[in-house]
DNA sequence: AAACATAGTTCCAAATAGTGGAACAGGATC
DNA sequence: GATCCTGTTCCACTATTTGGAACTATGTTT
């Protein structure tokens, strides 16, 4: 999913007046680790193997700097070099993240929550962030057991098509959201997609009225869910929650009784949040 | 676990005098992404938030410098600065660990033979590649579904205590695992770990001949496994697979036992890797 | 078998991007 | 209000990255 959506996120700074004109619009510089981790992403993203020549034509850089971003990468452990001269994401990705997995502290405080809240429901319970204009998920907790778990975590999806993601842009100050939904690229992920500025728009209204989020079908055909968003003090929107089910099992009665078992979830996980993050 | 195999890999160095001579010795020089990577390591490892004075402690970088690096490692999305002036891991790396996972080959070919071992087995199996002196683990399947997942999945663990690393050096050329050997730091996990290159080569040898490993309680006591190494054509060691489970469910004629299918598996993940790896 | 592509690697002068010392700006604490 | 501790910005110096070109290795065509 988003497969555009992550590209150029984060600042953006016209550094205008003259000369080095377009290079700087979109992107922030974040100089030489920006290209590097730029060549992660691709190579993660790809769909298939690429081959050093395949890199080069994807990015036209020169062969040698390119070799050695490249060289340096793989020495790092960030991609691998397979025999057959293909790169493939590094093992050591994996590992930062099971650590990142580990320490993100709202995730943790969430936990017991979703766990009561997936025994409670009966369905499938997500916990995601915010990153740029994305949702990720960093935990699942399915209804039934023998889908595998880690298919999903660390996985990002759109937050306009999303429970989590309205939930989140609700939380947001009025100007971030404006700015966020103006440069978002809207993708027809089904029929029921929101496509445009005005309904996304009009939809969180309605969301920071009622407090959570509803998701008829919009990222995937036949899964709705219901999503709360988690605010921490001085922090913001941290992460949410969500109740995830087929639509057939799914339908508004039993989305809208969702609803407060979701809610309550969230409000407790908010409390706890202000304990675990007190201290230091 | 391997708390501290991977610290200092890339930076330090007594730049006092003059020749520049011990440094290359131990590490390969990434120039500027290394120093950032071990940034990265350096937050997603520790135990508790670190705020910029503790890295700037740990680091013993000009000031300066070190702002610049973490600026860029929190824009780039690898990093994440609190408002409370904390850094923890950002959730690109969990999102780039997610298409990792999703797209390496081995483990993806392994899947369903995973699957199936566990349903003979009735025990937890492991699927695990070779990263540096760790075995770093892919795939888990539950015996019982209520523990969770993902809490392996990108976990790092060494060579020399666990069945999978073991198999995995039984195939690697006797130069290779001489200078693995003699390189390695080890640390007594529990009262059976192995903890002298005589014993490991010995045992390694065993291994070869037998074409698995046992891990009896030497990583974490009361948990045995038994393992066996899966190569490629011309790639070498590209993962092992491994059923594990308590002590006194698995006793040595259990063990013994499990052999057979995990042997067996291995056998069947090799001939669909070879299969699946060679168009192209 | 020689000539020709194609894919990957190494080299080095030139310029850019990172370095690190020092000065600056909040917030606590005394 | 002075002092400490934290985090941020600035800028001259220099080390690192750059990118063109030359080189090697492998496989393909004439």
């Amino acid at each position: 999913m988003t497969k555009r959506t992550m590209l150029h996120d984060a600042t953006e700074e016209t550094r205008d007046q003259s000369q080095p004109a377009d290079r700087a619009l979109l992107s922030a510089d974040t100089g030489t680790l920006g290209k590097a981790i730029a060549l992660v992403e691709l190579v993660c993203c790809a769909d298939q193997p690429l081959r050093f020549s395949d890199i080069l034509r994807l990015t036209d850089q020169p062969r040698g700097s390119l070799h050695r971003q490249l060289k340096h990468l793989v020495l790092e452990g960030l991609l691998d070099l397979s025999p057959d001269g293909t790169y493939a994401a590094g093992l050591r990705l994996l590992n930062f993240a099971s650590r990142a997995w580990a320490q993100n502290s709202a995730r943790k405080v969430a936990e017991p929550h979703l766990r009561r809240l997936q025994d409670l429901t009966g369905e499938t319970v997500h916990f995601g962030a915010l990153r740029g204009a994305d949702i990720i998920y960093l935990d699942k907790l399915e209804s039934r057991q023998t889908v595998r778990m880690h298919s999903q975590v660390g996985n990002a999806s759109p937050v306009y098509c999303t429970g989590i993601g309205k939930a989140a842009l609700s939380t947001l100050e009025d100007a971030r959201v404006q700015q966020m939904v103006r440069t978002l690229q809207f993708f027809p992920f089904t029929p029921k997609t929101i496509l445009d500025p005005e309904t996304l728009l009009a939809e969180i209204r309605a969301i920071r009225t009622q407090g959570f989020a509803y998701d008829r079908e919009e990222h995937q055909p036949g899964i709705c869910c219901v999503a709360a968003p988690i605010c921490a003090v001085s922090r913001g929107f941290v992460g949410g929650v969500s109740v995830t089910a087929p639509a057939f099992r799914a339908q508004e009665a039993q989305l809208r009784d969702w609803a407060r078992p979701v809610l309550s979830a969230a409000a407790r996980i908010e409390a706890d949040l202000a304990v675990a993050l007190a201290p230091r």
